[in-house]
DNA sequence: GGGTGCATGTAATGGGTTACATGATTCT
DNA sequence: AGAATCATGTAACCCATTACATGCACCC
């Protein structure tokens, strides 16, 4: 059997130890703090929430908003920080990444280079874009207020920061290899085209 | 709608462009070369080559084998081609990965420090594995025999070097970190239980 | 009145792993 | 005889995204 039993109830507890959050709270903090290795979408956020009430893990109550539409706060309960703790303990098993991209390039003999130029110039973009955003995070995480868990946030921004910064590198190389083979390619439909003509 | 399409199936003829082979090689090829940034189960391939067979992708013929059972050789089809080259040009979705270790560790304020050193141990040893792999591979791709598609390979071996070697500097650095952090805590419980014993 | 952001949910769909099932061949 | 590798396949299950559905409050 061996479920796949899959963490995403346990994300949702974990960051309710932070504070007290609605579901449409849980989804932001998702996206905006842990949404570069992590992220859940609401279809997934809301049913767990509620299955996480009905067993007592959390506990919930209605907030009535003058400004906006009421929303339900939900909160760690004790029974809650100790599936937390559990599963925290167990070792974390190495995921298995797929990366569309770099399958494209694996194929790259089969496209046209000019194509493959323009995914990883893209990427480059992408990801330089989100290089420069967590450097802002990590700063903020400096010097802004200090929570327990500040440290480790810290952390996980900084393996964001040095994977990105060592994608940008490959991206350089990769584009200045792709050249090198786009200038044989040429050369070589060149001489090709030199023979047709009868040229040489 | 906008249906996931998922590349499973291109990719299974992307790799037929190399040779003709059997659903049992296309996962030892899948494991063993693409397995860094991509994966898939039997459970997967099997029936997709059947599809992919029926549609007139890819054609098929039964081969006897005298030394071991026998098996089923599936070639790319032209138009199996064709539909790898229109995949090949639509533009790759950056990916959503799911880290489990940042996770736990982003949770960290509620876990055990030794737990979380024992994690990021365990990675780096095994992304060091990987990484002296890597390097095996990327050597072999120069020194070898030429493929067509040898360049987009070794672009591909690079982008796993680089970043496992990125890996492993942010986990000397976390270690650091991680210990430092028990040093702290430490300290403050070594106060706390000076105080409750009166000492200092 | 319409657009936008806040807020909560359900249903359909489908991709993908895992487990199950079977069998040949070779080596010890 | 049993284990290991080669080889092919199906079925169950489940995780997750997407689409759909609804409604409040606010501002232009």
């Amino acid at each position: 059997m061996a479920k796949r039993s899959s963490s995403s109830k346990e994300v949702l507890l974990g960051l309710l130890t932070i504070e007290p959050m609605s579901g449409y709270d849980l989804g932001q903090v998702i996206r905006d703090s842990i949404g570069h290795f992590w992220n859940e979408s609401y279809g997934q956020i809301y049913p767990n929430l509620k299955k996480l009430a009905a067993e007592g893990f959390v506990g919930s109550k209605a907030e009535r908003q003058k400004d906006k539409p009421d929303r339900r706060i939900y909160s760690i309960a004790p029974k809650g920080r100790k599936r937390l703790a559990e599963w925290l303990a167990i070792e974390p098993q190495p995921e298995i990444p797929r990366n569309e991209l770099l399958l494209k390039l694996f194929f790259g003999a089969q496209a046209s280079i000019e194509t493959l130029v323009g995914f990883v110039e893209r990427m480059a973009e992408r990801e330089g874009a989100q290089l420069r955003n967590f450097e802002r995070i990590h700063a903020e995480l400096e010097k802004g207020r200090q929570y327990p868990g500040t440290p480790y946030w810290k952390m996980a921004a900084r393996f964001g920061q040095i994977e990105l910064d060592a994608h940008l590198r490959w991206t350089q190389e990769s584009l200045a290899e792709l050249n090198k083979i786009a200038g044989k390619r040429r050369s070589r439909s060149l001489t090709r085209s030199e023979e047709r003509h009868g040229t040489k």
